[in-house]
DNA sequence: TTTTGACTTTTGGTATACAATATGCCATAT
DNA sequence: ATATGGCATATTGTATACCAAAAGTCAAAA
């Protein structure tokens, strides 16, 4: 499971205008999410600066992103260790989570078009065909995309960056949780009255849906937290 | 006006503590928060490298930082420039601003203190006597902390980072508005309605009038924001 | 007036040096 | 054997010099 996903998509041909400190951020990123780095590790500069072949200046600037984006603690003196957040700083991120994304659906009932729609539906039915097959890593990817859908077809790139941030630190903590959990296919009935509401651009229902949606993945990953700490 | 507010509280024991690119990124911040560098502004390294005293290497990390906020632009081979929001932008900063502080004030009815009441009443009163003495600046700052205590009584560190964040980005806009706005006290009615749902602890009651607040707020920023582009 | 092209400035990135701090290890004392 | 103190080493924080590439500038030529 090296590439679980291209979380930050970077057309190769514009990959050259990136800085190299937001490219080293995007890997350290990619890196971090996919639990390639378990959280607690510490990151040694130098070690990295040879892993992947470039000096300390913008790894370092690379560091200080991701630490605003919380995915890693700068220690002074003492360097970064990624971020691992405990189970009531996952609770509260997930809360937040749920108010952008009531927020989001609110907005999408409005501003979203019906080929919109038609696809983020065409996604369901595929996430349905992943949780059919057992295929739990499709799973996540689709309902991972559906919920971007969302978040997109409310026009806000006010809130596409908070909620892309807020996602980012909660990605890999999610995606072990779908992994290991029993009843992991618990969204798909949520997710038909999500379709629903969004057919029927019921904003209040639909926000009220989405924010009751990620109370209940709270609830499924909280069983998975004891065990890590 | 040199000194507006001091928006990055900083224990002067603790100081010496802190990174220096964080300092930097501080002291930036605050110059761009309280307009000293205008929008639209290029930031040559060199030349605050000499204003600082500093070197290249924790200044372009502080940039790197202030950058991730939104508060300057890094444009490739071209270095930074503070960052000049829409008309559009802002009122949709503003908008994901109220349903945060709506949050807030849904949250903060549950875990709020009334020692934390009375704190934030004495605010308010304390700002209408500002309001009564025509004193904007101090208007302004009381109005600030009222709204970020009612965010710290809702006990969620993710809230509040997003908040500060955001307000951050808006905190110029704002304050240049107040100062302009021929009905700058405009919000003191409201603000009386907030007191009021935050005494009776109405959650529904108290979030709905915040999100209507900020919505107001973009109403009155509006009318100076034409001028400016 | 516009375009071309050389010159200058600025940024992006690398390498290196050095002080301050943290870490780890070893010898000593209990 | 374990705990403590102190030294050696490693790592971070900062400064500086250097170079290449891109952007900006400005004057001369068409």
């Amino acid at each position: 499971m090296s590439q679980i996903v291209e979380l930050t998509p970077k057309e190769n041909s514009d990959i050259n205008r990136l800085n190299l400190s937001e490219q080293i951020a995007n890997r350290l990123r990619d890196m971090i999410i996919q639990n390639q780095m378990s959280p607690g590790d510490r990151i040694r500069e130098r070690e990295i600066c040879k892993e992947l072949q470039v000096s300390r200046t913008p790894l370092r600037e690379a560091l200080h992103k991701l630490a605003s984006e919380c995915l890693i603690d700068l220690i002074p003196n003492c360097g970064a260790v990624i971020s691992s957040p405990s189970g009531d700083e996952i609770a509260d991120m997930l809360r937040v989570l749920g108010v952008l994304e009531a927020f989001a659906g609110e907005r999408a009932c409005e501003s979203i078009t019906e080929e919109e729609i038609a696809e983020i539906k065409a996604l369901h039915y595929e996430m349905l065909a992943a949780f059919s097959r057992g295929d739990r890593l499709q799973y996540f990817k689709l309902n991972q995309r559906i919920h971007l859908a969302l978040i997109k077809a409310a026009r806000s790139e006010t809130l596409l960056a908070l909620h892309s941030r807020l996602n980012a630190r909660l990605y890999r903590i999610r995606y072990q949780s779908n992994l290991k959990n029993e009843q992991w296919g618990g969204a798909v009935e949520e997710h038909d009255n999500i379709m629903a509401a969004l057919e029927e651009r019921d904003a209040e229902k639909l926000s009220r849906i989405l924010r009751r949606h990620l109370k209940s993945t709270w609830e499924k990953i909280s069983e998975h937290i004891e065990e890590k700490k």
